[in-house]
DNA sequence: CATGAATGAGGGTTCATTCAT
DNA sequence: TATGAATGAACCCTCATTCAT
């Protein structure tokens, strides 16, 4: 009896977080509008009264999972500056990891709920903005910077690597995700490996080319003092 | 009296069109669930009755929007193939143009409808499949391929190409047309120096390696006095 | 068929003002908050969904009787100048003809109704002010005025008369409608003669005592030019 | 411990009249119908659930404190029988108090919450009727068959004297209460003076005419140098 | 073909009331 | 006794869709 009593009362402070998980798979899966109070409470376990128990309204809802930026349910870049390595190596764990676990978990559902969603709640695009775009591109030009010091890369604009890395990921997990299985002999968009060929491209395309080594390596400083918004 | 017969009928013919006109902006702008049957009437320049004489309901619209392919409303790849000139050039010019008239136009509201309904409509995956992601991928592989063959391209997968060029472009679509102004400074998506940047960076990494360095297109050189953020 | 068309275009015309009967019908009896949109819908003969076709709210619906100052529904008094015959036998008139009026009608209803929704529409105030208060106190003022002036009335301050004879009314309004038949045996409020009696009485009041009739009339003229609000 | 005890005990006998307390208070304020339980339970310091646990439902409430006669929150006529002095005078002390206690306290709530309630709850009519109609009908008749016996007033019904004295004082009440400063210049219903200026002009009816007019009391002189503008 | 009017079904939200501790 | 948590029953309002003209 007196567990039970504690674990009903685990259970009751554990409701809002549980809304929560409920409201954010029923908005993945229908979207804001079609979702259902009725339903989210139901998944949750609870009635709709309850809902409104904990959250004002089903606009609130959202609006604590953006506050939370989701808790966890979306794989966040790792930010441990592992400074052991090659710098190709450096980019392809990061970005092998970050893809596999987008692909794997909820991301998708979560990039298209910001798409549609953001028009009626502004702060989807700082979600979008600060949890999404901007780690990744950090961290993606953090190395690319570190591997153009070290001489590892050619010297370019870390945006531009990030922008051949990171949206391709993007587009594969929406397409992952609203597809499904509806086209399931696109190579182009659910292949594993066409990302890991890519990502190989790419890393090719940064590496010094013999024989203009030696022009390479001086343009890497002026990536050292960031002038601009784009730095590390 | 007879001329305004003629002319009602000229109207009358092209009532279906005009209320697919609407449809889709609405859709576009607003969403399918949000997009109210009496607004799309309304912007027909019709009652909300009329709109029933001519499409059973509201699913219907969209059924015959995608039937029709969104008729000319997303700009297609051109698909006359030119064989004079460079691959590079090729390739440079076809993606410039697609690219361009996707973020003009309202292609992003179309992803963007594509990705939210097409669990509803399967129809649209074949959209997808057949009018946007496939031409593109067709083109650009049989620009890839004829490079390879005339020694101008590195031997590739031509996919890796595609996927190195489409997707990021898709993404910014629907970025662009999500976000709006709501992320302005966000140099990842709405930079369009960045695409050519990126678009450059893919052809250098086409280019064969020793031999082809002369060819390197005018643009690479440019990467080493960057006036911009985005340089290289 | 012509008919019926007509009838029926006459109906539809006429629906705002069915539903407002119904509405103002409900208000009366079971106050604002209890009268659900579906019962005046269904009093006024359509459905739910027809009343918000014509009113955005139920709140609009008694914005609208208020600002068609309850139309009609509740008996104003007369005023058209009769200046035949003593102002004992006008006020007389006027006040009887008034109080029977508001009695038979739906004039209690509609004073609870401002009584108890002044708070929520303030345009209540104005109503009760403007449409009920005021009339009556100007048609009686004017007659003491005019029964002072020609000196069959002693020089008293009209509002004093207006005070003793509408606040009972309003009362009684009030309290027929809410007490109904719970209390049938309250002389006090039922009983139309004690009305009756109650204006003899003031009526008796009013009229100067045979002695002192001289010192009474030269103070009348100070009710000519009046110098306050409370004029006629 | 035993204090604690103590305190509490104390406290929970209580409990009923501070829930009846807070009860009563939003009742007035707002209405039966739109006082949450709620409301009344925090207003009292108790959770929602110990409100059910003294009374079984809101209208259980209400009953309690009709009941209760709304236990001293309605300023009663004081019965006691002063047998000194002139009738006028005794007349003028028991409306004069009766009148401002009224004014200032809840009684305008409590006379709306009896009107707009008394369908729903019979016992409202009843509590209307003895606690508040019929004592200051009694005490006030009483008065006038004293003064007609004496000699100092003119043999009249005396229902109708208090018809005349007390219905205005019960509508200034529930003006009062409702329209509070909403309609602030209204001087049918605010000017304090008004009413004991009324009050007069009922004494000055009351007096018998040719012999008793020595006996007028000195207020009546007071008639001939109005200074405001509600002079008679 | 065109439309103004009408509606049924459904969703969000509130609140008096109950239950388990 | 006291309470935090839970809920069923309503109610307001919307919208895709139909009907009568």
């Amino acid at each position: 009896m007196l567990e039970r009593g504690d674990a009903c009362r685990r259970r009751k402070q554990a409701r809002p977080r549980e809304l929560l998980d409920a409201a954010l798979g029923l908005f993945i899966e229908k979207g804001f509008a079609a979702a259902r109070a009725e339903d989210i409470a139901a998944r949750a376990g609870v009635s709709k009264a309850t809902l409104y128990l904990h959250f004002r309204s089903k606009e609130d809802l959202l609006k604590a999972l953006i506050a939370e930026r989701f808790a966890s349910r979306i794989a966040t870049v790792s930010h441990e500056t592992t400074d052991a390595g090659a710098s190709h190596d450096l980019l392809r764990e990061v970005l092998t990891t970050w893809q596999s676990a987008l692909m794997e978990g909820h991301a998708g559902g979560i990039f298209k709920l910001v798409l549609t969603e953001v028009h009626n709640f502004p702060g989807l695009a700082d979600f979008w903005s600060h949890e999404v775009v901007e780690p990744a591109r950090r961290r993606v030009a953090g190395i690319v910077v570190r591997g153009i010091d070290r001489g590892e890369f050619r010297p370019v604009d870390p945006d531009l690597v990030v922008h051949a890395l990171v949206l391709p990921i993007l587009i594969m997990c929406l397409h992952r995700h609203a597809m499904g299985s509806s086209v399931p002999d696109d190579a182009l968009m659910n292949a594993p490996d066409l990302f890991s060929h890519h990502l190989e491209f790419v890393l090719e395309g940064l590496t010094p080319h013999p024989p203009a080594r030696a022009l390479a390596t001086p343009a890497s400083s002026s990536y050292e003092c960031g002038e601009s918004r784009s730095r590390v």
